[in-house]
DNA sequence: TGTACATCAGTGAACGCGCGTTCACTGATGTAC
DNA sequence: TGTACATCAGTGAACGCGCGTTCACTGATGTAC
């Protein structure tokens, strides 16, 4: 172990050069081994191989680094969710169902970033940087649900896109929290998490008068109700 | 601070009476203040007016206590929503919303135990006991989605019933854990979150083929999507 | 009904531990001239 | 180009704290006879 340590400081000089970078890699690999709760600041700068007190010089103690990885970790959200959005490319639907599937893979794929934005208690609200960035990738759903309530079929009343936007996070949201998450917290599910999205946010759109079935002829939807995991088809 | 150990003492004499209850219901009050990661033995032994020895008596450890807690929260979530459902009265379709808005109800006032059911890290399916709870609320849903089921019109296929236990499920955990907590934790939201998940479940159904016109004129559900804390109807 | 005894539930003192935080310090780096 | 100096980033020792846990103990309760 103190080898390990004098190594490292043998490698690296007495400063450590990014040290604020490691720090932050270091918490979010406590965060997903053990909740975001069960990291301390002592642990990240021990897997840092820096003394207790160092950290110090780069935040002003555990919350605010919390409060760093969370905002890190909505702007990688937001990219992430901009990029499957793709300005409804090729076309509203198929780019729609992308974003689902984005929310999913960001949650199982960066654990420690979701529940540090979701999950770990930081006060959202009370941080004008934070704030903005949860908001901003909010609003990459919000925009696609706007796009989406604009094709409403006619005759058919338009529905708020910001209502749709909510409902659509929600499940996102409740399918990644239960079912979803890359660390070991999560029920079993007889279904990958991304078909049980799928399925309900399709079923969704029916019945808000979208008739998925053109767009979605792609990604063959109407079946997902009708067999594969779900069983076999009633007679 | 010392009299009051001792006044309690002197109440209750040498022995408590009653310390498992007392131990459960002090971190009740924890969890509800700090968040499942936040309570310690040590601090509900505090709060119970007793011995830091005195709760290994009757835990083994802080874990068996939340475990514990997560049971019984699991039982009374069990009841709650067996009562909201009453065996599909008057109707299936009002019975069915009933339980969505019992659901949040639960998350809201209980805060503490839902946390401990769904967000304390709690390892579940390691219990059985734990196990078994879990599922028996789960199944409330379940049977409730399997009654509904079973009233496709005609002509539409018939959904699956587990499918669609889940995706209710999961909206109601999404709405609950983003807006309806009843700490702080909570983010901002236009409208109450039973609306919300209301609006949600009925355009789901809606997706599924049901006319939720009949049983819903009751409860005016398609005015939601056109009007109310959605914003003015589009022209 | 009374007494002896076993069992139970809570005590209080003690322990080792790791955390957060402060402090005067020191080695490295960058910059003014 | 070289040197003096300011600034910066990390050190390591120390502190107080509260936690989890163990231990021999003791007061209260229940029960056999």
């Amino acid at each position: 172990m103190s080898w390990r340590k004098e190594q490292r400081r043998a490698e690296r000089g007495y400063h450590h050069g990014n040290l604020k970078e490691a720090l932050l890699q270091a918490a979010l690999g406590l965060i997903a081994e053990k909740g975001p709760g069960g990291f301390t600041f002592a642990d990240a700068a021990r897997m840092a191989g820096v003394s207790p007190a160092a950290p110090y010089r780069h935040f002003r103690d555990r919350d605010e680094l919390l409060s760093n990885i969370a905002q890190r970790g909505f702007e990688l959200f937001e990219q992430a969710l901009a990029k499957a959005w793709d300005d409804g490319r090729p076309d509203t639907v198929t780019a729609f169902m992308r974003v689902g599937r984005a929310y999913l893979a960001f949650a199982r794929s960066e654990p420690a970033y979701y529940s540090a934005m979701f999950e770990s208690g930081v006060p959202v609200d009370q941080n004008p940087l934070l704030m903005t960035a949860s908001e901003r990738a909010f609003n990459i759903i919000r925009a696609a649900a706007e796009r989406l309530a604009a094709l409403t079929p006619p005759g058919v009343a338009r529905p708020p896109a910001l209502m749709m936007a909510l409902h659509i996070w929600s499940m996102s949201h409740g399918i990644a929290a239960l079912f979803g998450r890359g660390d070991g917290a999560r029920r079993k599910l007889p279904m990958e998490p991304e078909e049980l999205l799928e399925a309900g946010v399709l079923i969704y759109l029916r019945g808000l008068g979208f008739s998925t079935e053109t767009a979605a002829e792609t990604e063959k939807p109407a079946e997902a109700t009708r067999s594969g995991p779900w069983g076999p088809a009633p007679k």
